[in-house]
DNA sequence: CCGGGGTTGT
DNA sequence: ACAACCC
């Protein structure tokens, strides 16, 4: 059934910029064609869009109390300053920065406590759930951001709107080049709308991205900064991930991993990109070394795994010091109260409890916590479930006290600077749960659901906004596409941009191509690779980029893009003309800028693929079939996202309005 | 340098 | 159970 449509040819159209912001989102309908089905295995052009708050927990505060809108505002957590204001931020203040630094750069800062949760994550789950209500793949990343692909949202519109009007790109593009990408431009339309949805409904901004993977989607969102969003088009690919500063800002490469690069000699996204997998294996192993090398490059195809309802719920206070039991049982009981009730909210029954520690050490070796979790005896889960959460406490400390006593020998002296209580394995009622025999259909005996059953079937809920989401039996996919589905209406008003100049620029380019002191460290055979000719012959040394003048021919429609400054290009990266694919192997091949052909064949075909069908992105006049196999192969992924049987019901606690 | 959360992979 | 990653 229809699944990947892949190839719309994405024929010239024009598109011209608008700044307005916003644009009514309508009315109706989450999605959803067939249920579940991630947009194809990885379909071959997505559009995927990462929507990022506005300094999230500072806005929540600022709708709590609109006088604190005016004034420089930071967030705080024990000693740090987790996140501020727009106002503080004027006057210097970052995010993460310790409380007496923050104080000292602005006197007259205001502070909130935040360390209670409980407000931001209940705004959090509004914003995916009004997501979720005009597209069910929502993913969530944190309490701030959320991914979503709306690839099916997108063909829906093109076949439904042969209007050219919706053609042109709202909000910022990336690198102001123009081009003409129906897809994207229609994923930055609703993106704009899902922003003023957001906006209007919620009270709150943010940013989007909108891009063919979570990875550039990612990434292009911090482009302009408060409140815009960022549309990448392909031939920007190379250029964005060459314009980061090191390694360690690719998502997923993490404080340790970037470690471990360095010492393989890698610092920047090019070493990566150049570096022969093989040896990179060697380090990380297979499959994490194909992931590496692809997220240098800007290729990314996993999921956008529908979230859920979370698979864990957890309690933490930090502190300068317990070393008591006493104080050890209080301070858990005190986790364990308020971590019962929230518990008790959501509805699902947890079988596993954890406890978490973790030591002082002067030696600054702190970093380690230590756990031990067990089983939660079914009559104390359900105490929890029932709302006899007094006596769930009682019996939940005694579980908790053995497991400390498992940790720490109370006998000896002992420094702890935080207890941690999670509660996981959280199962629904009425759910079939797939696979493996045991755990229990509440058929068998004993333990009727005798009680509230948490949300039978589906349904019910709705609740104003957007009937719940998920759920969604709703309208089936029926035949050939679908029928409404947001018209965009053109609207508008009031919307405001600011842009906001940063002038921070792009930092370092290369200017024609690599920084010797680099060079110099990169092992002999990239060295050589580097020097070889038809590595050589491919960079365009100054990288005139493209900034065509961009003489449009269009009449009625301009480029316009509102902006002034703009990412730059790096002379070295990826892409840019899409070339004829055929293998590497062959000498009359052409690979896209200055890709490495050496490199490109050490990749697996299927990466190799990928790679390709992102070089050349739509558009190919001749299509020359061929080498599709449709079976993917084992690579990676997957299936995770089947279990989940039975979140469906207690999802919609998380989002319910109040 | 680590706040109060979360997830996934080993 | 822990380590890594994300915010």
């Amino acid at each position: 059934m229809g699944n990947s449509e892949a190839e719309m040819e994405e024929d010239e159209t024009e598109w011209r910029s608008s700044f307005v912001d916003s644009a009514p989102l309508s009315p109706a309908a989450a999605s959803g064609p067939s249920l579940y089905k991630t947009s194809g295995p990885t379909s071959a052009h997505r559009v995927i869009l990462h929507f990022d708050l506005d300094c999230f927990y500072a806005q929540v505060e600022m709708i709590r109390n609109p006088a604190l809108r005016e004034v420089p505002l930071g967030i705080q957590q024990k000693y740090i300053i987790v996140t501020c204001n727009y106002v503080a931020r004027e006057q210097g203040l970052t995010k993460l920065m310790s409380v007496t630094d923050a104080k000292e750069k602005c006197p007259q800062l205001v502070l909130v406590k935040g360390e209670d949760l409980t407000h931001y994550r209940e705004m959090s789950y509004k914003v995916t759930e009004l997501l979720m209500s005009h597209c069910p793949l929502v993913e969530r990343l944190g309490f701030d951001e959320n991914f979503i692909d709306i690839t099916e949202m997108v063909d829906r519109r093109l076949t439904q709107t042969p209007d050219s009007d919706n053609f042109s790109v709202k909000g910022h593009i990336y690198s102001h080049v123009t081009s003409d990408y129906p897809r994207l431009a229609i994923g930055s339309h609703i993106a704009a709308e899902l922003r003023e949805a957001i906006h209007s409904k919620l009270g709150l901004t943010g940013c989007a991205g909108i891009a063919p993977n979570k990875l550039l989607a990612k990434l292009v969102c911090g482009t302009f900064k408060p409140n815009q969003q960022t549309t990448l088009l392909p031939q920007n690919h190379g250029d964005i991930m060459g314009s980061l500063s090191s390694l360690r800002k690719v998502p997923g490469v993490g404080h340790q991993t970037a470690k471990r690069l360095q010492a393989l000699g890698l610092v920047s996204i090019q070493n990566l990109q150049l570096f022969p997998l093989n040896d990179l294996a060697r380090e990380f192993g297979g499959p994490s070394a194909q992931r590496l090398k692809n997220l240098a490059m800007g290729v990314d195809d996993s999921p956008v795994t529908p979230t859920g309802a979370p698979q864990s719920l957890s309690d933490e206070d930090s502190f300068k010091k317990i070393s008591s039991a006493k104080d050890v049982l209080e301070k858990i009981q005190q986790l364990l109260s308020s971590l019962v009730e929230r518990m008790n909210k959501d509805g699902r029954q947890p079988q596993t409890f954890r406890l978490t520690i973790r030591r002082y050490s002067a030696t600054n070796k702190w970093f380690s916590r230590e756990s031990r979790q067990c089983p939660i005896p079914n009559h104390v889960g359900q105490k929890i479930t029932s709302g006899d959460s007094d006596d769930a406490v009682v019996q939940l400390v005694q579980l908790a006290m053995k497991l400390f006593h498992k940790m720490v020998d109370s006998r000896a002296a002992f420094h702890l600077t935080l207890m941690n209580v999670c509660f996981s394995n959280l199962q629904s009622r009425g759910a079939a749960v797939s696979g493996k025999g045991s755990i229990t259909s509440f058929f068998t005996h004993g333990t009727s659901p005798g009680k509230a059953p948490i949300c039978s079937s589906q349904s019910q809920v709705n609740a104003c906004s957007a009937e719940a989401a998920l759920h969604g039996s709703r309208r089936k996919q029926s035949s050939v596409v679908a029928d409404e589905d947001p018209p965009l209406q053109s609207g508008c008003s009031t919307a405001r941009t600011n842009p906001e100049e940063t002038g921070n620029t792009v930092t370092r380019r290369l200017p024609s191509n690599f920084d010797p002191d680099v060079f110099e460290h990169l092992p002999q055979d990239i060295q050589k690779e580097l020097l070889s000719p038809a590595y050589v012959n491919s960079i365009p040394s100054t990288s005139i980029s493209s900034l065509s003048p961009t003489a449009e021919l269009d009449p009625s429609y301009r480029v316009a893009t509102a902006n002034h400054h703009r990412p730059v290009v790096p002379s070295a990266s990826l892409l840019a003309e899409e070339g004829r694919l055929s293998l590497p192997r062959s000498p009359d091949c052409k690979f896209p800028g200055n890709v490495d052909p050496e490199v490109f064949s050490e990749l697996p075909p299927d990466v190799q693929k990928e790679l390709m069908s992102e070089w050349k992105q739509q558009k190919s006049v001749l299509k020359t079939s061929s080498s599709m196999k449709p079976g993917r192969s084992l690579m990676t992924k997957d299936r995770k996202a089947a279990g989940k049987g039975g979140q469906t019901n207690s999802l919609l606690k998380y989002f319910k309005p109040s």
